[in-house]
DNA sequence: TTATATACAAACACGAATGTATGTATAGTT
DNA sequence: AACTATACATACATTCGTGTTTGTATATAA
């Protein structure tokens, strides 16, 4: 029973991701064995190693999957026309990124598993350059929409859109390894939404 | 040569603790043996079994070595009672941790290891909570404060301690991620006083 | 129709890491 | 002075993971 048509390939190809994302979420990247992952799917090392290179490929494979949706969809919300008030676009995105996190586990346990249990050094270490470089891009993109916002003298006076972004990004960056740091002692999750209000409150005129 | 003195013992022991925090920020937790950390510190394997009972152990002597007085000094200034405006108390006590964070290399190798070389699960998902509680107290006493600045009436007319208490734990929190996931990007991390005065200067009256 | 590349499974070879057990010289203790 | 616990070093056994190689049935292209 080998020699699947293109279409089975490509299927076992997803179920080996997801796999690989239950058995990385469950015991980290280091302590997940490629034998683990394979069982987890239902096939051998064999299929893996035709699929990845190694595991790192298939942790890229895994992450880029969640990564690029998720940047597209908050992108879309910033830049949608309909918020005349680029303060509103801002919490928008940044709502809508929450959202996404509460609403799919697929999307939280990739989170999850970037923040809290995945080592970057190495081969890996290459991953931090490309979740830094998304967070860098965030902030770039905040600062235009607060130099919008200084523009329209919609910000509160005396505001800087450079210091209020970098405030705003710290916020959002935080928010977001505080929601994996202290899920359980918490009912942060529900607080999450009126949080980002009330920071964007902090600077609306 | 074996049978040292007491001394000698203890001596050894800051050693291999010294060394595997070396080794921890060098290759990441999973990645160090404990023979890579014996031979870093000068020792054998017999040397790191006999002071520790395996790699979590150590790896937990290494973080408490830090920690403790991390949180002393914060907490000092937090309660310092020169500070007669909770405001500035707050400030003065983020602004000390990311100094110390900034000016003593084995606090940040050690915050380092935590945040981005060592994966929470298992034997570590302790770690999680044990950083967690903190956390957590640490929005406690800053709401304790804001609260008292609610009472002089040195917040900002229409914020709620709570909130904005809130808001500045993530802005620590992410703040502290930001400096290591995007450091050689930037020059964050001459910016991080302003940040933080620019922060506090939101919440002012 | 045949040939070939595909999509895996199975087997192999190797190193690396762990925990433990044992050896041993000496600092302390009585 | 003799004894014992200490502070390690050394050796051993075992497990686990990786990368590669080989085998093989079959989809697919020619």
């Amino acid at each position: 029973m080998v020699r699947k048509t293109k279409e089975e390939a490509e299927q076992t190809r997803k179920e080996i991701i997801e796999a690989a994302r239950n058995v990385f979420h469950e015991s980290g990247v280091s302590r997940s064995s490629l034998d683990k992952i394979a069982k987890a799917a239902g096939v051998t090392r064999g299929a893996v190693y035709w699929h990845f290179a190694d595991k790192a490929e298939l942790f890229f494979a895994m992450r880029e999957d969640v990564f690029a949706p998720m940047l597209a969809r908050t992108d879309a919300r910033l830049y949608d026309p309909a918020f005349d008030n680029p303060l509103d676009a801002i919490e928008a995105s940044i709502t809508e990124f929450f959202r996404v996190l509460a609403e799919c586990e697929v999307v939280r346990e990739v989170f999850e598993i970037m923040i809290s249990r995945c080592e970057y050094v190495d081969e890996f270490s290459s991953v931090q350059e490309e979740v830094g470089r998304p967070a860098l891009a965030f902030l770039e993109k905040i600062e235009r929409m607060y130099q919008q916002a200084f523009d329209k003298q919609l910000l509160r006076p005396g505001l800087l859109p450079a210091m209020v972004a970098r405030d705003t990004w710290a916020f959002t960056s935080g928010l977001l390894h505080l929601t994996f740091g202290c899920r359980k002692n918490t009912g942060l999750e529900q607080e999450i939404p009126a949080m980002i209000q009330a920071h964007m409150a902090l600077r609306r005129r």
